[in-house]
DNA sequence: TTGAAAGCGCTACCAG
DNA sequence: CTGGTAGCGCTTTCAA
């Protein structure tokens, strides 16, 4: 069974709102009540009810997280920051997975909202234009939406985002810098506004370097290991097949790898390879993945603390926050000899 | 402004009692006043408030989850599962993260009791021994618990294993018919109960094909890529190191692959490398890592199934379950010439 | 410094 | 088939 403020107050012999006073530290209780009550709580293992708090305050301090898959160690590192800084705010976190699915996104919102979150925050994957976003903006009516690696604009909606175009930028500039000038990029989905900004960053290397921007070093993946595979295979059947690669995330970029091994390549003696997201992974693999880090902790967090001075209104949060990638070097790509 | 049945009672003119029998299908009520009551919810887009609901049925369909660290691909995998199940059953959940801290372990329990959530799921990483398990029992008293990869008696307690001893049989017996004979295994912490486990595996699989048990051969890493790393380059000055070793998880598995190549070794060729979890992750690497997969979906699965099974009382679940291990082959071992 | 009581949104019981 | 209402555990206002 468990006890409840009722309790208390018949076991101190106060009403049950000098309890909550105690408990709430609102209020003034003279000492002597407060130290009865407070040993009974103790001596009764007392649990506050977090759902008749938040009944009577109209404000669950709970968080809602909609993710694509949380399995995915490019989320998983979203939610455990979302998580640490939730912790130290003072908020309950509830997350679901929506596989890119429209469908399933809706659904987690239902629940979310069902559950009376405060705020929601939505961890990239979902850039599929104005047409997917359209509910979100509806949504923000109700509660305040986060976006974390996505910009939409509209009240209510707070957006963080990765300058993705200049993580590009610096990932071939690199290579460049190494030597290189048959440079190719396996980049995401075609249309799909972050392919685009890194195939800007891309470009623009290569301008600034003076080499020609060359359409058949230009490729499409879905994000899956497969996909860097046969971009790779078809990349190196060229007359002449790039002596380095960037690759719009990680999984691409191993994949690439290894398919290189496969066909008597080297990696990075042969070709050099640069992939984009910088997951915890990358250090473990061969040879370790040099990357573009996105700073997922510093976006969860972000996240997390955009809805609370909300909530608290102690400041004002911007409508839009840049977080600037990071170049994480490691093995994977080598001056070009 | 988000609506209320009260709202809906006065916009159907009927009272609150018939709305809440249309949206929860209890009682019967008219087909007339049903339509015209849910036209209304649909029109105002209503949301029912589960917290409230909570709150009078005493019963929040929300399940919670403590891990380690979700950031663990290992967790991730069983989250994923729980969410997934959870949805499935109707329930929300609420995880948080231990980094297999007891206090941060009690902080996580006293959040999740107080959002009143209808049981708790440990997922493995706990197997500090009886002390350590002191609280959960206690805990069990307020709500049933579920260990995923781990057992614990007690009242109100139910256990899911996995087989690990079986697991490390098979992994090493899988070496021996590749033809090896000097085996080495890199354990987890010592005197922790899995490493034990393991251990028996090993030493049975090695007594049954007449091998001789070298305590030289025996080491103990701390699940970190570095604790593979370490040991395996003190198993190479071996006067007779190893052409095989198991290690007790994935990490060290991969470093030890790692330190094998950074010595010139290669893997297979020179050296066959089996780990155990089989995290996503082995299908990444290069060479691909071959792995004892504990079937950590279907814990998940059945964590959340237990307690469903607890709530709704249609069927009394085991006080504990055990999965059996699979061995998922892949390119880190071969034959020995 | 304290207590009584209203009420958060909802379910479930009892009457009609 | 429908409405009135008690009450889930708690916070908060108003009086005392």
């Amino acid at each position: 069974m468990n006890y409840t403020i009722k309790d208390i107050a018949k076991m101190a012999n106060v009403s049950i709102a000098t309890v909550s006073r105690v408990i709430n530290e609102t209020g003034s209780v003279s000492k002597k009540t407060e130290k009865k009550i407070n040993d009974i709580i103790k001596e009764i293992h007392y649990v506050p009810n977090n759902v008749a708090r938040s009944l009577v305050k109209q404000n669950s301090k709970t968080i809602g997280v909609v993710v694509a898959d949380i399995m995915n160690p490019f989320y998983s590192e979203i939610i455990r920051a979302i998580q640490d800084q939730a912790d130290i705010d003072g908020y309950s976190v509830i997350s679901c997975n929506s596989d890119e699915d429209m469908d399933k996104e809706k659904q987690c919102i239902q629940m979310l909202l069902e559950n009376q979150v405060s705020g929601i925050i939505f961890a990239g994957g979902r850039g599929k234009g104005d047409y997917y976003n359209a509910h979100i903006v509806d949504l923000a009516q109700k509660v305040p939406v986060v976006l974390a690696d996505e910009y939409q604009s509209g009240d209510n909606i707070y957006s963080i985002v990765c300058n993705k175009s200049k993580g590009a930028f610096e990932a071939v500039s690199y290579l460049i810098e190494l030597g290189h000038k048959r440079i190719a990029i396996i980049n995401g989905y075609q249309e799909y506004k972050p392919s685009i900004e890194k195939l800007n960053g891309y470009k623009k290397a290569l301008k600034e370097a003076g080499i020609p921007f060359k359409e058949e070093y230009v490729k499409y993946g879905d994000y899956h290991v497969n996909g860097g595979e046969r971009n790779i295979k078809e990349l190196m059947t060229l007359d002449e097949p790039p002596t380095a690669v960037f690759t719009a995330n990680d999984l691409m970029a191993m994949g690439a790898i290894k398919a290189l091994k496969g066909l008597g390549y080297r990696v990075p003696a042969d070709v050099s390879v640069i992939g984009f997201d910088d997951i915890m992974m990358n250090e473990y693999t061969i040879p370790n993945l040099t990357s573009v880090r996105q700073e997922m902790t510093a976006q969860g967090q972000l996240a997390v603390q955009i809805l609370h001075q909300l909530f608290t209104g102690e400041k004002k949060p911007k409508k839009k926050y840049t977080i600037e990638p990071v170049l994480s070097k490691r093995d994977s790509c080598r001056r070009l000899i």
